[in-house]
This record gives C-alpha cells, sequence and structure tokens, in this order.
DNA sequence: GCCTTTGTTTGATC
DNA sequence: AGATCAAACAAAGG
C-alpha cells in the first residue's frame, strides 16, 4: 500500500513526533528488517542522538541524525510509521520503536516484514546507487517523454518501474491512467503525445490531491473509490474490467482508456 | 484451506 | 547488454 503519498504521511508524522528531540531509548523486538546495519551498530548510532531532518525520494524516507548519517526506511507492503504517547505498548508488529523524554514514541511497524530499516552515510549516493529515477513529484514532462522513450513494456509496468519514476505503484498507476485515458496495457513507447502530456499532468494532480487529503477521503470521481470489476465507469458510459498487468491486479475502463 | 493482496528482488528469457 | 517478465517472498483476510 505505501506508495509516494502515504509515504509523505509517514514524513509528516516523522516531522511533528520524531524530530528535535533526545533518543532515549531504541527497542528492537525480536525479528528484524535491518539491513546492511547490525542491531548493537543502530542503536549506537541512535541513541542519545536526535533526528534533525527528513528526506523522501519516490517511496523511500530518510531521517537526517545530528550525529552524521541517516536513518533510512522502506515500507515494503504493509510499513507505516506510529507515534503514540503514554506507558501503551504501541502497535503491534513494530520493528523499531524511538522512546523521547515525555512518554512521545515514534514507531515503525510492518506486519509483513517486507520493510527494510538501515543507516546510510549519504542519502542522495544511496538513491543513486539503487538506480532510482527522479522522484514522481519533480519530473517535467520532457523527463518523462524520455523515460518512456525505447520501452517495449506497458505503460503501467513502465511507471511502476521504480528505475524510471520514484514513488509510483499498483494502485496509484491504475488511477492516473484511468484519469489520463490511456490503457495500462499500452506500449510506454508508443503514446501519441497528447497521452504522455496528460499522464504528466495527471500525475502531478493526483498525488497532491492524494497528500492534501492525508492520503484518504478520496474525490468521488477517482477510480480508487470503485476499485471493482463491474462497477460503473463514472467517467463515461463504460464498466470497470478486472485484468492483469504486469504482474499485478489492474482496473479500469475498456471503453474510455485507449491505446 | 486456497486465493488474493501489496513492492521488490531474483533469475530466466526475450 | 539491456529490458521485461514470472515467481518468490510474509502474513492476514476473504
Amino acid at each position: 500500500m505505501p506508495e509516494l503519498p502515504d509515504v509523505e504521511v509517514f514524513r509528516d508524522v516523522l516531522e511533528e513526533h520524531g524530530l528535535e528531540r533526545r533518543i532515549e531509548t531504541v527497542h528492537l523486538p525480536s525479528d528484524s528488517v535491518l539491513e546492511d546495519v547490525s542491531k548493537s551498530t543502530l542503536r549506537r548510532r541512535l541513541k542519545g542522538h536526535r533526528l534533525v531532518s527528513t528526506r523522501r525520494h519516490g517511496k523511500h524516507l530518510f531521517a537526517g541524525i545530528d550525529g552524521g548519517g541517516w536513518l533510512r526506511f522502506h515500507f515494503g507492503m504493509t510499513g507505516y510509521l506510529a507515534s503514540w504517547e503514554g506507558d501503551e505498548d504501541g502497535p503491534e508488529h513494530a520493528k523499531l520503536i524511538l522512546d523521547f523524554p515525555g512518554g512521545r514514541h515514534l514507531g515503525y511497524v510492518c506486519v509483513r516484514r517486507l520493510g527494510v530499516i538501515g543507516i546510510v552515510d549519504d542519502a542522495e549516493a544511496f538513491v543513486e546507487e539503487k538506480g532510482l529515477g527522479p522522484d514522481a513529484r519533480d519530473l517535467d514532462l520532457d523527463g518523462l517523454r524520455q523515460r518512456l522513450e525505447g520501452r517495449s513494456g506497458s505503460i503501467k509496468g513502465t511507471l511502476m518501474n521504480q528505475g524510471v519514476v520514484a514513488g509510483l505503484g499498483n494502485i496509484y498507476v491504475d488511477e492516473i491512467l484511468y484519469q489520463s485515458g490511456v490503457d495500462p496495457r499500452a506500449r510506454a513507447d508508443g503514446l501519441p503525445d497528447d497521452a504522455a502530456r496528460s499522464i504528466h499532468r495527471t500525475t502531478g494532480r493526483v498525488l497532491e490531491r492524494a497528500i492534501d487529503g492525508g492520503v484518504e477521503d478520496f474525490p468521488r470521481a477517482w477510480l480508487i473509490r470503485r476499485r471493482e470489476a463491474g462497477a460503473d465507469c463514472g467517467r463515461c458510459e463504460g464498466t470497470i474490467e478486472k485484468t492483469e498487468v504486469s504482474g499485478r491486479s489492474t482496473y479500469f475502463c475498456p471503453r474510455h482508456q485507449r491505446k
């Protein structure tokens, strides 16, 4: 579930509850989601320090540590950040809990353990090494055109490829293509220019609106409100169909989404 | 109980 | 070589 807008909301949690407070205790319960860092190193790098800044690239979130380096989060399919106050245990399946003065806690929670936590020296360098494309929020039209060039796969698979554009996943790509009127199975490099233009414009609009709404209360006109085979399209007289594209369940309206 | 779901990595194939 | 695709992964809910 966590795609760019979700991670942006987690970033708000981090900004509001996790910054500029001394980390008193670092809890790393049982099965670890740590990558490239041991529990003891992570504890040493965080304990007694403060998180002082945040960065996001695509679905990756970073928290700058006052002693240098960045705490890195990836949320897999079911991860999220939570903050709470007091003596309660907090959510189940928390993999990392930071305790702050005054009883405030910040937790990284991941039920299915496909998320990852690590420490990196340099967030930029990490993005480079991973080979991530530009963040979907900053992508300009020419950049998008260039990145679709020579791609023989489906437009859906290409937009979900984090090396092409970072931040979009199954739900938002379906939404963008639905609102752009583009068939998810269309070849990425064969799109008419107005389709590329529409995808670009729609991507910006959809992401901003999703973030503004806190990733809830989506407009009624959105596909996300009717991801169900047989539902009325809502944009035209068509009917929503379910199929599989790039190995992912895909909802679209064959009537107004064209190749 | 099997199927579906989500994002990424992997190994194979084009 | 580089792109693309299917399968695997965990675990819960239908």
